[in-house]
DNA sequence: CTAATATAGTTGTAATTGCAACTAACTTAA
DNA sequence: TTAAGTTAGTTGCAATTACAACTATATTAG
């Protein structure tokens, strides 16, 4: 197999890590600083409110966030401890329950997103020009 | 200031930290699969390599990581007691002490490549032209 | 229908990370 | 020289994450 990789393939790789990793940081640090909750926080809460009906099974939260069910199931108790979800039975299929956000929760989401916005700007898009946003959002989806 | 964030702007974003995600795990699990320690091990041993004294500061290895100094501390402990680093009392500042890597360390960067390669290549290189890496090699560096 | 298997989600426990306080050594300036 | 302030790294403890085993329901095969 030895695939003698690319010395530049190594070095996008290492800068794709790095960069992410360090913009990410930032972002966090960001809503920290202004006493809001971690991003993920905010990642369940937009998955919840893009689905129309404001819930969903912990399967799909679990498919759009990457994250491993044990540790979902954490994160929504710890949401639900604060009441921006609820676990509500589904009706059809009685081993799981839907995750429902809760009015505070969509005032969560909604308080969030200004601060999330400037850090992205801040961290991310400011570096960019329109043609390069465009040029890593299509190369991006290749992963 | 508020600074109406262009719309593929979010989607660039939300596409990198997804990708940047999706693709290291995947690469972790490889090695992890491949009986190997995480990647960060390999990210310091390779740090010391490339210091030709084969040593380096907390500090320094820090600023290459983006990890915490507190979290490196531990780290530095976990791969002193495998025998893959040992600290070295530094002469000039006697705060702190060098990490150096010992022949076991050199050995195991040494054999975790192989694996790290493959990984690199299944999950993230072989998605691209060499065109394109060369394009996101030049983006990423820009955070 | 019943047994075997698979799926959804939870939970116990261990490992890792994060935060804040701490020790020790260096630096600066009176 | 000595005291105030920095810097390097460590450590106690709480929060989060990882792994594996578990419960309960659903699905499939016989």
């Amino acid at each position: 197999m030895t695939p003698k990789l690319d010395p530049l393939a190594i070095t996008a790789w290492a800068r794709l890590v790095r960069a992410q990793r360090s913009a990410l940081e930032a972002v966090e640090a960001d809503l920290k600083t202004a006493g809001l909750p971690p991003l993920v926080w905010y990642d369940v809460l937009l998955e919840l409110e893009r689905s129309k009906t404001g819930k969903l099974r912990h399967g799909a939260l679990n498919k759009e966030l990457l994250l491993p069910k044990h540790n979902l199931s954490r994160l929504i108790d710890r949401m639900e401890k604060q009441a921006l979800v609820s676990r509500n039975a589904c009706n059809t299929d009685r081993r799981g329950a839907f995750v429902c956000i809760t009015k505070k929760g969509r005032n969560l989401r909604k308080n969030m997103w200004p601060a999330y916005e400037v850090a992205i700007a801040r961290h991310f898009a400011s570096r960019f020009s329109a043609d390069e946003i465009k040029v890593l959002a299509k190369l991006l989806t290749r992963i």
